[in-house]
DNA sequence: TTTGAAACGCCGTCGCC
DNA sequence: GGCGACGGCGTTTCAAA
């Protein structure tokens, strides 16, 4: 079901330059890569087909929209079991504050990353959302300073044999 | 300079449509709004220019591009000087692992989301980028059993009073 | 499976309200 | 500031190789 699907030189081009900006047209594309715009069309809509493309996302600015303060917190959560940690996670889920949570090995089950407007909101969500809740045995909180993203998600270069070549053949 | 910025009704509807699907035209945004497309572009332009709208991202599954492990790395540097977290979090950043890097209050600095191929792979990460720099005092690795993206960005209801009212009017 | 070209539909400016 | 229309362009289809 998740198995890694065969790219081609074509695609992993296409791929960088799309997560570079996701709004590249097919003919700019196709302009790079060396193809045809419709080839371009081709490989992306086989790539949404078969899962690689899960979406196009919207990248916003947290502090432009009045949450200047963003959060990991780690949360226990005992005793783990499914009755208990389904209602929670569809709850934290859904909190207009989360913005990524992580089910983790170690004695931290869950990470979420939080948005908030300042402190006292912090601590109105730690209170009211996390150590109220019965199942959560404790919360700990770490600010974030700096996040960066990272380059472009890509294949290691040496897995993946087969059909296609899956190692990119020119730098930027 | 990270001052929030006064979002209406309108603004907000499109932001929610967006983060579903970035690449909805202006026509069916128009449609869904109540608006003209030509307001909806306005807009957006408006909120591209105030910064706001970041960018578009591709999203992209992992899995299928051979990176089916994921994990977290708590990283802890001493010394904790610039002349060496500089590097430091430059070398991370470009590393074709890294997807997200933050860097955090607490006793661990720098925490880091990271996708590789298998356990050995990550073994060999952890050892060959992290534990082999001298700056490096400890690393602690947690891997992702699962991970949720939440709903959509949006404002904080009471806060960014201002000219534009600040909340949704219209659940979907 | 890629391509070139043609038809369609969207974007984005503009003048007007 | 929002709206509607028009020109230009990008997208997408399709038949051929």
């Amino acid at each position: 079901m998740t198995d890694s699907i065969a790219l081609d030189t074509v695609d992993l081009h296409i791929l960088r330059l799309l997560q570079n900006d996701a709004r590249t047209t097919y003919r700019d594309l196709a302009a790079e890569v060396g193809v045809a715009p419709s080839t371009c069309l081709d490989r992306v809509t086989r790539m949404r087909r078969t899962g690689v493309i899960l979406g196009h996302q919207l990248r916003l600015d947290p502090a432009r929209m009045g949450r200047g303060l963003e959060a990991l917190l780690s949360v226990q959560v005992r005793p783990h079991r499914r009755e208990l940690i389904g209602p929670f996670v569809e709850r934290i889920r859904t909190l207009p504050e989360s913005r990524a949570l992580f089910h983790l090995t170690g004695p931290d089950d869950y990470l979420v990353h939080v948005a908030v407007a300042d402190t006292a909101d912090l601590q109105r969500l730690v209170l009211d959302e996390f150590t109220s809740r019965r199942e959560v045995a404790r919360v700990e909180t770490r600010l974030i300073f700096q996040q960066w993203e990272c380059g472009p998600l890509l294949p290691p270069s040496a897995t993946t044999a087969g059909p296609g070549t899956c190692q990119a053949s020119e730098p930027d």
